[in-house]
DNA sequence: CTGTTAGCGCGTTCAT
DNA sequence: ATGAACGCGCTAACAG
């Protein structure tokens, strides 16, 4: 049925195998390639005969329309960047998985990047992004390289930056402050007993934060000792279970805080080969647990990070705006702060 | 340092605010748009002068290449589709790190779809990405109806499919049999002296199509009996927590087989919360293990899938093709396999 | 409701 | 080594 009209004399030399063109959905239909223009992307405007002629036409040529053409015409890309540090990750696939489960819907297409836990890798992706001229972006983080900053502020693109928080968002922007869920979570702990903390930490400048956060809640407080490590990257159980090996091999703790859920398994693992009650001789606490290891392993105490709201927000704010034929930012911070899940808590 | 210069009459009325173009970064170097264009895309076939001209002209106006317009032009998108059900599991989203960290380093964009488990989605999903005419697509599985494969053919485009075999790849394959997965496991298991076996498996069909292999396995033996679970998607450990609980409760059970990883990490701790051994009393087999859960809890079972050869090798065949002046089909698989993970192993 | 005209911003091709 | 002409496939803007 959908064979290449061999009538159909194609325009140049060498398109020897290339897809049908509106041109040619148009000769078959018998209209102007505007009509089927319209036909396809605005049905509304077409008379129901033409309409119906215009779609046998389209199935007769197999015709799939040339998006990068259209974009180039009309200056809309119905494209999304979205930038996040990395999916291997379950708090980031949450958010991926949700800002696509919204855009997808309403027509728009995801360009994903992936800029590591580095402002030189992300500067150097906005740059190949922006070059596609995306009709949006969500951006990880807003601690940006003063170039990063630069650019999104002159690309004139509605932006949304999440999974942080700043006085100054350059857009719009979706998140929480990373030095609060550190100061919470000591206060909670110390709140509990616990005195001897070690801290399990990725290299990333956003756990740097939260661990920042929880030392200075300590010192807030006046109490509590903490020995930190740092992990490398990707997070993984093994890392979690080493780390806190060689932490209770040389120090006497109370508690262990890590910067992700998977570390906190691996630390559950290490305890329970060690006979360690948890939480009664040491607590384990991690941080996003969007796999819900926390409602089957009930020792474990998290800090619980609705990563489903926050690409859910992000993405519902750049869909308005991007439906917003004039162009000015917005200026607006939402924190959607976080909660902190303990076995007494509930 | 990049004001956009006033005394350039931009070309038309309305771009009030549009970026610069190659013609304005000719101007200001004072050369043709032509040898901008050069300049940036093959720096060696100009003079060191005249590059270094375009450079600075290319910092003061700020330009950012346009790419769909360079798309259009060249019939290069430099975009690779990226097509999995989800992120959200760690599996695919190894394959998506791998994938894209090969990549994004020759230059290429990745266009992320997520196709759910359905082959319906998966239609509507290639049909949008093919709009954008990318040079390459990876897709995972290789049953698809009749209209997606049809598309594909006439698409083309390089084309990797992964994550299952077949006889008749489109193109290029990488990825395994999940029919021996089931059949591996399944003797495996007996070979252990398990006979009583419960399955948790994810509504999604290459798992069915493992459990199917399990259950021949099973009767190719002659041996064991089992009882079946779906859990809806994603999975997660409650739901492993949760089905397993529901299966022992009802059923005598010598060992559980899971779909995923996480599913089983769920399973392990509805066996501590009661007290069973494993794996003597139960054992427990993943599926997947990226987050090398079985490394930290040597207690559970896996299949171990190498997701990041599978998409490194993805990769690598499609770069190699699409450097490739003519299009060529290639019709060749490669059954990357899997390996079967026990504590007794080793 | 439908058609015509005129580009979108760039790379290909050929000339110089 | 550099430039000029042309068109990629589509849509905005206007005309009818």
């Amino acid at each position: 049925m959908t064979a290449m009209d061999d009538s159909s004399t194609r325009g140049r030399s060498s398109r020897s195998t290339g897809s049908a063109r509106l041109t040619d959905v148009a000769r078959v239909a018998g209209v102007a390639p505007m009509t089927v223009s319209r036909a396809l992307n605005r049905p509304e405007l077409v008379s129901e005969s033409t309409r119906l002629r215009v779609q046998r036409a389209v199935l007769e040529t197999g015709y799939v329309p040339n998006r990068v053409a259209g974009a180039l015409a009309s200056s809309r890309s119905r494209l999304v960047a979205l930038l996040v540090p990395t999916v291997a990750h379950s708090l980031f696939a949450e958010v991926v998985q949700t800002v696509m489960g919204v855009l997808a819907p309403q027509g728009y297409q995801v360009l994903l990047g992936l800029t590591g836990y580095t402002p030189e890798q992300e500067e150097t992706i906005l740059e190949t992004v922006l070059s596609r001229r995306p009709d949006g972006i969500v951006l990880t983080g807003c601690r940006h390289s003063a170039l990063t900053r630069q650019r999104l502020l002159s690309a004139k693109v509605p932006l949304v930056e999440i999974w942080d928080m700043s006085d100054d968002p350059v857009d719009m922007l979706v998140g929480f402050s990373h030095e609060a869920v550190g100061r919470a979570v000591a206060e909670h702990l110390l709140a509990r007993g616990y005195r001897r903390f070690g801290l399990i930490s990725a290299d990333d400048s956003r756990g740097r934060r939260r661990v920042a956060g929880f030392i200075a809640g300590l010192e807030g407080a006046g109490e509590g000792t903490y020995q930190l490590r740092e992990v490398g990257t990707p997070s993984s159980m093994p890392w979690g279970r080493g780390m806190s090996a060689e932490l209770l091999d040389s120090h006497s703790l109370d508690a262990i805080v890590c910067s992700s859920d998977i570390l906190a398994l691996g630390v559950l693992a290490e305890a329970q080969s060690r006979g360690l009650a948890v939480p009664d001789r040491l607590a384990i606490m991690g941080f996003g647990d969007s796999s819900y290891a926390g409602a089957s392993f009930p020792a474990l105490s998290t800090v619980r990070i609705d990563g489903a709201a926050i690409g859910l927000r992000a993405a519902e704010h750049l869909l308005q705006r991007m439906a917003q034929p004039t162009f000015e930012r917005a200026g607006q911070s939402q924190d959607v702060g976080f909660e902190i899940i303990d076995r007494d808590t509930t």
